[in-house]
DNA sequence: TATACCAGCAACCTTGGGTTGCGAAGTTAT
DNA sequence: ATAACTTCGCAACCCAAGGTTGCTGGTATA
């Protein structure tokens, strides 16, 4: 029972745990005030330590407890689901689409001015003072809009 | 030693926990397989549960091993910092001023735009070319490179 | 009253966690 | 080559901690 549940695990990581620090079962059974022998033990799945050793353990490689203890494929299945879902698609896909709007706009507006100057042609469009501040509007007011909605997911 | 850090703790949770569920120390002892005096020495802070009761008992309560084991003191000193720092803090600072240069070159272009609009005046300035894309360039340019670095923080 | 339910104390037993002893294997220095 | 040092696993042993059984007291209900 207890050798399927978690042994495997707990002795890997502890021994995982030990390497990683760069420590011989000597220098971590000095920080645990344990016998060597004991941490071999462990590291062998031969017995578990006790609880209040269990909890130092943890404490002195920056792991829960539920690490140390419980198996990896356990603690997937309690990962949180990453791909939540927004709250407002569908207005988040609106400020998407006015903000492309206000792109277009600038882009025209742009593309023009740098015909005219590279080519010398005088082209002109009315409305100057649309051309000027609605691409800007636009972009602005969506951007905030799109980046606010992009943050907000659906309670579970 | 035991007595003074989490043994309270887990005899408390473990009762109150039970008593959540509405279960008698006789149901607990059922769904663990144990006798009912072994839930009684547990509340009483006897003694502990064995490693993989304590798991059992923490998947039947829903809660992880440590909420059992560690006192609620302890736990709040694990909350991940959050005030992590930024890996190139300078070259941001200049990302942001360099974007405050073009909302301030466009701020002004619009300014006259509007001031125009709105006297009837006709002041013009030269270089059109400049106003409409060196304003952008820098907003954009800078604005990229700010979002960039706002999620590089320094390794621990 | 009797019965059922609940939970704590105590004696007892077993087993699991920890210690000590020993030795093998690997590495380094002379 | 040998000696010294480091690292770690196996085994015997011990004891305390965890679990069981027995008993009892308190409370609620019929």
């Amino acid at each position: 029972m207890r050798k399927e549940i978690d042994e495997m695990n707990f002795a890997e990581r502890i021994k995982n745990e030990r390497k990683k620090q760069g420590w011989s079962q000597d220098e971590l059974a000095e920080k645990l005030y344990v016998s060597r022998q004991s941490i071999s033990k462990w590291e062998n799945g031969q017995n578990y330590p006790s609880i209040e050793i269990i909890i130092t353990i943890s404490d002195l490689f920056g792991l829960t407890i539920d690490e140390l203890l419980r198996s990896d494929e356990h603690l997937k299945q309690k990962v949180i689901k990453d791909s939540r879902q927004l709250a407002h698609p569908k207005l988040k896909l609106l400020f998407d689409f006015i903000f492309l709007a206000g792109v277009t706009l600038l882009a025209i507006k742009l593309g023009l001015l740098l015909v005219n100057k590279l080519t010398g042609f005088e082209i002109t469009f009315g409305g100057g003072f649309f051309w000027n501040f609605v691409p800007l509007i636009l972009m602005i007011g969506a951007g905030i809009g799109s980046d606010d909605l992009k943050d907000k997911y659906k309670a579970e």
